[in-house]
DNA sequence: AAAGATTGAAATTTCAATCTTG
DNA sequence: CAAGATTGAAATTTCAATCTTT
């Protein structure tokens, strides 16, 4: 049981990687679905956060950024985002090239029940392991995320 | 060191999940980065695998169920294949409902290439872990992608 | 009606090109 | 010209509705 993985030394070298993205492909969808619930994408939920961590509002470049994603994402995503009225363009009063996106009421509410909805859901993803088991998947997490 | 789990026990439930997503898009887009240089991306890439596991032909129903798709994917999918020349759609005598997915010539050399260069990306991706680190991730995505 | 496939619309994301403002 | 943002096109995927064949 401890050298259960001398069996997996003969598997393909592709293996572990279809697992992984595999599992994320699952966890991804459960977010997904739980966020679905409360009428929210993980993509909206995140930039909702961004948000909300930066007291209201942020540039839109800046919110690229920090999503680590491409302007013209933001762009669109703000776009959706201000059709469900959970966002708002303003104008920077410093410098009129910039757009702020803007949490409003509604967006902060919408957020409130996002945050617990994923939560929830990460728990559930979670459930299965042991904290250490939780400790050692982000270790190795981190080294395979290592270029 | 043993024991370095306990800091863990500290963090949010919601970072490791972030990290398995984290990781696996980084892994994700290096292997389309590989596979954009052949000409291919991860989705064509599979479903000639599965054309060619299957002998070299299936019904686009059963091609969605082998990748874990639904039908109008494939559809799409096999379009975009069928436009790069790799594959081409052919009638079933026994079921004039049925379109069979049909690999071509250019398609099993264009999958080939694309076998090499996935494989020499995921060699990259797990160069930093050790076998015993690669046996261990696998067991925990196991338990992670359990319902 | 049921099975197989397709179409059209929407969400998400990227890239290249463009527009506005500094 | 630089920066900030937007637009248009393409790839990918899903869903609902539709079409064809059995």
């Amino acid at each position: 049981m401890y050298n259960s993985y001398v069996n997996d030394m003969e598997r393909r070298p592709g293996d572990q990687i279809s697992a992984l993205l595999h599992a994320a492909g699952t966890v991804h969808s459960r977010l997904e679905a739980a966020l679905a619930e409360v009428g929210l994408s993980l993509a909206k939920l995140l930039a909702l956060q961004q948000l909300v961590d930066a007291g209201g509002s942020l540039p839109l470049g800046q919110l690229a950024d920090r999503l680590a994603c491409v302007k013209s994402n933001v762009t669109q995503l703000v776009d959706r985002l201000e059709a469900d009225g959970l966002v708002a363009r303003m104008f920077d009063p410093k410098d009129r090239r910039t757009r702020l996106a803007s949490i409003t009421v509604n967006g902060q509410a919408a957020f409130e029940r996002g945050r617990q909805a994923r939560e929830q859901a990460e728990r559930d993803v979670l459930q299965g392991l042991s904290p250490e088991n939780i400790a050692q998947l982000s270790d190795l997490l981190a080294k395979l995320a290592r270029p």
